[in-house]
DNA sequence: TATTGTTATACTCTATAACTATA
DNA sequence: TATAGTTATAGAGTATAACAATA
């Protein structure tokens, strides 16, 4: 069981960890903008153009209210990026379903996310390694 | 000049981030509400438990609107963790400073914090250390 | 009866523009 | 005139509670 660091070391990671948090979040909402996107609904597209959910599954998967994502998909249906499609097997539920439109968006805003790539080409690829490595252990995935 | 990367170790870097991201923002969003304070409001509050500030200057650090930064302010006043001082050089200006409730919240706020430090104790002081480095390279950070 | 999605409501955050009081 | 802070407004995200359709 890991305890709570208050050493100097690990105070300097967390910030550094904060500063990345920070300029991450910034340079997506940005992006998002660019392709006149809100942060949510560029999440809830960028979910979607990997596989089409059900409205409950999306609110679980962004941690939100399931009332919310009807206004967010509402937004990217009237924008023709998203549509709402009966799922045959369950009648109340609504499967929210990329456009091809809203499949290409979601790729244009996919590789416009530099913001996330190009400070890593300060590292070589033994520190890229590195990092991934460490990441992985912290986050405490299964690491074979 | 570093060049965008797209081989997968680039990408399952980026991806790993992305996830450290969503996981910190989460959790401090969650931690914020332990303390009846939204996302926004801890991080005015824990900006000036660090220095008082004018609050055009808060809008800079928060990268918003200055407007915005009335309706945050007025409601942590309201709340009695930072009052509004006149700034006696300049009388245009108005310092946001942390009442004594205000520094006690900021401070186990940030104690609170732990989400952020735990994962690290899953990784050795040599393996922190390396972390230290890379995230500084990363970062752009002068390393002497 | 339980579940899915929606609606209604209230609050917060956000940007924009206009306003005030100082400088 | 320029700047600091505020107000007014409108749009979006959020949680809560109540509702209709379906299971």
């Amino acid at each position: 069981m890991a305890t709570s660091r208050t050493d100097p070391l690990t105070l300097e990671v967390v910030e550094l960890i904060g500063t990345v948090v920070a300029r991450y979040y910034e340079e997506y909402e940005q992006a998002a903008a660019q392709h006149s996107l809100t942060g949510a609904q560029a999440r809830v597209l960028g979910l979607l153009s990997l596989d089409p959910l059900p409205m409950r599954r999306i609110a679980q998967k962004l941690k939100c209210e399931p009332s919310n994502i009807t206004g967010i998909v509402d937004r990217l249906e009237a924008r023709g990026l998203v549509e709402r499609r009966p799922d045959p097997d369950d009648r109340r539920v609504k499967l929210a379903v990329p456009t091809d439109e809203g499949q290409d968006t979601a790729r244009r805003l996919r590789e416009s996310l530099d913001f996330a790539r190009e400070p890593l080409g300060e590292l070589t690829e033994v520190e890229r390694t590195l990092l991934r490595d460490l990441l992985r252990r912290m986050l405490g995935e299964d690491t074979p």
